[in-house]
DNA sequence: TCCCAACTCTTGACTCAGTAAAGAATTGGC
DNA sequence: GCCAATTCTTTACTGAGTCAAGAGTTGGGA
């Protein structure tokens, strides 16, 4: 299983940025892959691990293919409260469980089924598309 | 009815201060009182508020305030993704449908029950005590 | 009623995350 | 291989919020 901590299927970065619209470049291929290799990383932290595989890349340019990948739904880019923006290379229905105390994040399978957090008792006339579901606790550690 | 938007009893803003162990000051009532009269407001507009109603109020003090109540679960805080911190005077369980286009927030009451969405379906260890929900779409005027 | 320690507010500087803009470099369809 | 379009680098900037030190209030006890 090379496709660790996923729930998905890998898929091929080249094929979906060009299928995006998007150029295929060094720079935007590593940072998938720094996506990849620690969920829920910072920018701050992509950029230093980019950095190691590539030499050199511009903070600019991660938050360019940050932007532009999460755009274009090939990573989801979550914000829990408190917490500069987090990136995630899982782009399927799942929801996150966040530690109060020592900022930990994880994943969490949709506890009900597909998509069924998406409905509300009354939509208010509002066109729903996502429902956003953060759990907060305490992690087994910090209990 | 002279609590209005809230769906739940008005309470005694002086009394709750002092039961948390906080002193009563102008500042304090008054910020209350504004994020009471524009729930969802940011900061910056509870100062605006603030200000027409003390004259001068410092910016930290603002913060001061806003924070202090929301660590005593006097007001709530929330952080929807992309935008800058909200305040509400409802602090029992609800949720809250957002607007992508406009960042329009408004409040949904939960859609299950009482606590429901507490009930995620592996808790990994984690000892959870809030779930949040946040439903994103298009409002009315937007679509 | 006054005093004083503890708490709160003001002021001003600062951090951190992210964006803006302009020019250099790269990509990829022809 | 060429060249327009896209992307990357560099530098400056904004916005939201925090830090720190000193002045001002609050309120329990004498």
């Amino acid at each position: 299983m090379d496709d660790s901590e996923s729930g998905q299927d890998p898929i091929d970065v080249s094929e979906a940025l060009r299928a995006a619209g998007l150029q295929v470049t060094a720079q935007r291929l590593a940072v998938y892959r720094a996506v990849q290799a620690s969920p829920h990383a910072m920018a701050d932290e992509i950029c230093q691990t980019v950095r190691t595989e590539l030499g050199v890349i511009s903070r600019q340019a991660v938050y360019d293919a940050l932007n532009a990948m999460s755009e274009h739904r090939l990573i989801r880019r979550i914000q829990p409260a408190g917490s500069p923006a987090r990136y995630e290379h899982r782009v399927d229905n799942h929801h996150h469980l966040a530690c109060r105390k020592c900022d930990r994040l994880i994943d969490i399978d949709c506890a009900i089924g597909s998509a069924p957090c998406l409905t509300a008792e009354r939509d208010h006339g509002y066109l729903i598309d996502e429902a956003e579901v953060t759990y907060w606790g305490l992690c087994p550690d910090c209990q």
